[in-house]
DNA sequence: AGCACGCCGACT
DNA sequence: GTCGGCGTGCTC
């Protein structure tokens, strides 16, 4: 490559940079730095992009050399922000090199509140001027009253409408104010009384404030069962992040549904964290992303987005039940937000700690190959006993016809209410019933955008599509056979299962708890309070009753149908389930009760019903370990997914199969597929898989980068890369 | 991601 | 004869 010569051309060649701007471009832009104007790398600018004006950052690659009749656009102005700092600026090259990204995508989300960058907004409030000529009418009065009790306020804060703030400001009884400066996030006080630790947290604590101390990068997996203390436990490290004077981010899986974690996180440290995740308002956003980049914000708690916040001084990750699936973005960047957590970590020379009560295997396997280190609550806090586990089995002992709950379930249910002790039943599934279906014709309420049933939803009397939102009405008459009063609702969803428990436990209080009716963190933290008050007996929830909730009361756990998560059959499948089924069964029982969880199965002998029953995860992780290492599936290997969608079924079809005879062919790689994908159709669009197999220690994005070089994809046909696939549909 | 340009149908 | 539909393509 030709290296630009300064004797060529004499200081003729006017200073530039390249901009990364937040777009999936294929690479940074270079644009003329005008004289006077200071940038460095990391520096947020405003740059011309055709005819519009773009927010973006100085780059570190050096500027494109050659080409030097092509004249440069200057830059337009640099933003009084700190600049982005390498750590941050490495982390998102090294994402997007991975993800097979475009750079600008992954620095899209590291600019999430442009407006954070401009300066401070100066915030307007009121104040009374003791003058003015108006009415004070009650209205009047009752805002004249607030700015009495305190002044300057703003104008959403006061007791009526703008109309009449408006009024009043015109008639001179009120004038504008400057606010004074949001409040900043409190701090986190290291020193604040918290819960006692047992002797084993204490060692485990140590051990993890140790890492801390030595302020390098090092990778822990803190594993303990349900109820060992975990959090309390970390918690001790994040203290001791304070104590050094750097930040501490803590991902949670779904921040939706942690207001028990929130309090946990009060009582320890004496005030709130600060929260991020897509829900928060433009305006806290701002403040938030402000507040980590002066460092204002010690300690972060967030969803995965929150990798990318530009926190100058990251003294310590801490993923929070890194075996969930929730880490994984599966849209846009397609990243998985543990495994990007250690990246992020390493980069900022900060420790990351994974914590799980049933760790996924990529971890298990970094353990045991010594990359990572484990430290284990090897017992539930407080002399609390394991949940006793059983599985009824469905062939033995069926629920009556056209029900869901085995008459060993009723029954226990019925013990656990008469005691005065709460139940909850689980399914892990929304609605009414996944399939509706004519008993006429045989005909199924399908999709019209999707390979998939419309599920009812009896609550609003609809047919809903869990994949694109599709709903309808429930229609009077098979509308392929004309047949009335033929269609049936097949199968149960948790509403179903609360119709079924109406039914048999009329006196129970019964409380749903589903995405549908938990909507955000306020609904959630609400069901949470009744279940804690004893407001509610009985509970019926999809998965999100699975996550960490403490319900002391509780002491039964029935699961509806365990056999749900493994009808997939994909690599996953049985893994996931364990976990999702030994996070519920942990709900059950705490100190003082003992608890009990039964599963409803049709294969009670199942590996994973085994390992459940016996709380041996230990053998179950041994056995899918000699499923997985021979043929080299993850993680003793590594996949990539392609997934190639279009409108047009001839034309999708026809691009998969290029890419299928494009395919890499080398000693360790194998490529399977293409193949209809599971779900064929999305939101319109057809659907094809490939899957690369390649053994570990091949790197896999040269090898997909030359192969999608290869192949042309016209415009209407998108090509998705997933590095580390999660989901096979 | 915008916002252009561009090439085909229903209006004043 | 124009206005405007959104399909393709470029932006340092």
């Amino acid at each position: 490559m030709p290296q630009p010569s300064a004797s060529l051309f004499p200081e003729k060649l006017p200073a530039a940079v390249p901009v990364l701007l937040p777009l999936p471009l294929a690479g940074a832009y270079d644009y003329a730095v005008p004289e006077g104007l200071h940038v460095e790398p990391g520096s947020f600018v405003v740059v011309p992009l055709g005819p519009r004006r773009m927010l973006g950052v100085v780059w570190d690659r050096p500027p494109e050399a050659g080409l030097p009749n092509i004249k440069l656009r200057p830059i337009i102005e640099v933003l009084p922000a700190p600049p982005m700092r390498p750590a941050l600026r490495r982390f998102v090259d090294w994402v997007a090199a991975y993800t097979l990204s475009a750079p600008g995508a992954v620095m899209r989300m590291a600019m999430s509140a442009p407006s954070a960058l401009e300066k401070p907004a100066i915030r307007a409030g009121w104040r009374a001027t003791g003058a003015g000529t108006g009415r004070v009418t009650p209205d009047r009065a009752k805002v004249l009253e607030a700015l009495a009790e305190h002044s300057p306020q703003p104008g959403e804060a006061l007791p009526a409408s703008p109309a009449v703030i408006r009024g009043m400001a015109k008639a001179g009884m009120i004038e504008p104010a400057v606010l004074p400066q949001a409040p900043r996030f409190a701090r986190p006080d290291p020193e604040h009384p918290g819960p006692p630790l047992s002797e084993t947290q204490a060692g485990v604590a140590a051990a993890l404030r140790q890492r801390v101390a030595a302020h390098e990068f090092s990778v822990t997996l803190l594993r303990g069962v349900t109820g060992s203390g975990k959090t309390e436990t970390y918690l001790d490290a994040v203290a001791e992040c304070l104590r050094q004077g750097r930040q501490a981010l803590v991902l949670l899986p779904e921040i939706a549904l942690s207001s028990q974690w929130l309090s946990r996180f009060q009582s320890r440290f004496g005030c709130a964290p600060a929260l991020w995740h897509s829900e928060l308002s433009p305006g806290i956003r701002r403040d938030t992303w402000r507040a980590v980049a002066e460092g204002a914000a010690p300690v972060l708690v967030g969803a995965r987005s929150a990798l990318f916040l530009p926190f100058p001084d990251l003294g310590l990750i801490i993923v929070d039940e890194e075996h969930e699936t929730a880490f994984k973005q599966e849209d846009g960047v397609v990243y998985h937000a543990r495994d990007m957590a250690v990246v992020r970590a390493r980069f900022s020379q900060a420790p990351c700690v994974l914590v799980s009560a049933t760790p996924s295997l990529e971890t298990i396997a970094n353990v045991e190959a010594g990359r990572y280190t484990e430290l284990t609550l090897p017992t539930r806090h407080g002399g609390a006993s394991l949940p006793s586990i059983e599985v009824l089995d469905l062939r033995a002992t069926p629920p009556e016809r056209g029900r869901f709950l085995a008459p060993p379930l009723i029954e226990a249910i019925e013990q656990t209410l008469a005691r005065g002790e709460q139940a909850m039943l689980f399914l892990n599934r929304r609605g009414y019933a996944p399939l509706t279906l004519c008993r006429t014709c045989g005909h199924r309420m399908q999709c019209p955008n999707c390979t998939a049933w419309l599920v009812e939803h009896r609550a609003q009397r609809r047919l809903q599509c869990h994949h694109c939102g599709h709903a309808e009405p429930i229609p009077p008459r098979c509308p392929e056979c004309n047949a009335e009063h033929s269609l049936t609702a097949i199968g149960p969803g948790v509403e179903r299962v609360q119709e079924e428990a109406a039914l048999l436990f009329p006196d129970a209080r019964r409380l749903v708890m589903a995405s549908d009716n938990i909507p955000g963190p306020a609904a959630a933290a609400e069901a949470a309070r009744r279940i804690e008050d004893r407001e509610v007996d009985l509970v019926i929830g999809t998965q999100i009753v699975a996550k960490g909730w403490h319900f002391p009361h509780l002491t039964l756990v029935g699961v509806v149908d365990a056999d749900l998560g493994l009808a997939g059959g994909d690599l996953r499948a049985a893994e996931r389930t364990v976990q999702l089924l030994h996070q519920v069964a942990g709900r059950a029982g705490r100190a003082e009760a003992p608890g009990r969880v039964l599963l409803q199965s049709f294969s009670p002998e199942h590996p994973v019903m085994q390992a459940l029953l016996t709380h041996d995860i230990g053998r179950f992780v041994a056995e899918e370990k000699a499923q997985r290492a021979p043929d080299h599936w993850p993680p003793y290997g590594r996949l990539a997914a392609l997934v190639i969608s279009g409108e047009d079924a001839v034309e999708t079809a026809r691009v998969a199969r290029d890419l299928g005879l494009a395919a890499p062919v080398m000693a360790g790689v194998q490529v399977l597929g293409p193949a209809p994908a599971p779900l064929a159709m999305l939101r319109g669009r057809h659907r094809h898989r490939l899957l690369l197999k390649a053994e570990r220690g091949i790197a896999v994005q040269p090898l997909l980068r030359e192969w999608l070089d290869r192949v042309a994809v016209p415009n209407a046909v998108r090509v998705q890369v997933d590095v580390d696939p999660v989901s096979f549909l």
